[in-house]
DNA sequence: CGCCGAGTTGAACTGAATCAAGAAACGTGG
DNA sequence: CCACGTTTCTTGATTCAGTTCAACTCGGCG
């Protein structure tokens, strides 16, 4: 649970009562692996800090689902647009493998941002750190080739690669199964 | 100018000493067609809110430049991920057509999140709302075809394509020149 | 053991890239 | 206001990456 404590001291500086106030929040919930968080239509209602264990987010399909992120332990997750708009998600949030959240309500957020200091000042670096990330996925989607993606994919999260099924992969990184397995067998 | 207030007051209530805090610190700015506003490999000083005309953000290439956004009349702009991490931007912003700007420095903003009831919620309000942009813009890419994308733009801006050159167009959607011009032939 | 989902491989097809050339529009200087 | 050069747009031919459909393998699990 410290870890949240840095995690937030890395960009601002938090007094101990508005730690404690902010700690007071938090909910730890364990889970097994494939179990939805938020379903398609749902409203989020959770800022999550993934204390162990991996995340997908998707928009189910027939077919293939297209899974469009991950996220990992040490990292915030949340159906973030939905959860700031409060308005019902057009994707599903599940976990990959067995995980423990850390969880503050949306009410209980609302509250930090109310009584104390830092809250506010949180609450915008998570929108920008978020805005950052979504930058970057952006430019490599335009930018980008499949391969180039999942090589990069392979340099920055190796372990990644091991433990995260291919099909989710492949719809992450824009093509098909198929075409990423024959990336693989031609790169290897 | 009082659009800009206009535009917070949407989301954020803002008293009088609030605005006039924050008016103080605009500069208003006229820029011809084609004129770069920050070039790669500098910093983003400023935060713009358009008063009229249209821009665009592209990472310069040899051949075609890589478009990746445009903003318009009534929205804010800026090289947002470069302005707040403050590190050098990896693309340039360009006026398209003649524009009109109104300007906030990086440091004025910082004064303005310290010293008013309401930068804090506006600065957070503004990285999430610009996160939500990103997000669409990704699922866009990722599920839509590139005929969906540039019809989706056809509906939701028409008079974008009438202004902004195709080739612009064509790799904000994501395809060559050439192959929007035969996109645009097939379904007109 | 038998089943099922995940991954691999093959063949035919397709949307878009690339290379190339010509037509249209645009801006600038005389 | 026209003439010229430059840029943008269009169109054609070829190539290529990735899709689709289909069959087969492999590993785990009831």
């Amino acid at each position: 649970m410290h870890q949240i404590r840095s995690y937030f001291e890395k960009t601002v500086k938090m007094s101990d009562s508005d730690w404690e106030f902010f700690s007071s929040k938090l909910k730890r919930t364990e889970y097994k692996k494939r179990t939805a968080l938020l379903r398609v239509g749902e409203v989020e209602s959770h800022l999550n800090f993934i204390e162990t264990g991996s995340i997908r987010m998707f928009i189910p399909k027939e077919e293939n689902d297209l899974t469009f992120a991950f996220s990992f332990s040490g990292q915030f997750m949340s159906a973030y647009d939905s959860f700031i708009t409060q308005t019902p998600s057009n994707y599903q949030t599940e976990t990959i493998t067995d995980t423990v959240l850390w969880s503050i309500t949306f009410d209980d957020l609302q509250d930090i941002y109310r009584n104390t200091d830092c809250g506010q000042i949180i609450g915008r670096k998570t929108a920008e750190s978020l805005f950052l990330l979504k930058v970057k996925r952006e430019q490599s989607l335009l930018n980008e080739s499949a391969e180039d993606r999942y090589l990069n994919l392979f340099t920055e999260q190796p372990h990644l690669i091991k433990e995260i099924p291919l099909k989710f992969l492949a719809s992450y990184i824009g093509i098909t199964p198929q075409a990423l397995s024959r990336i693989r067998k031609r790169i290897s």
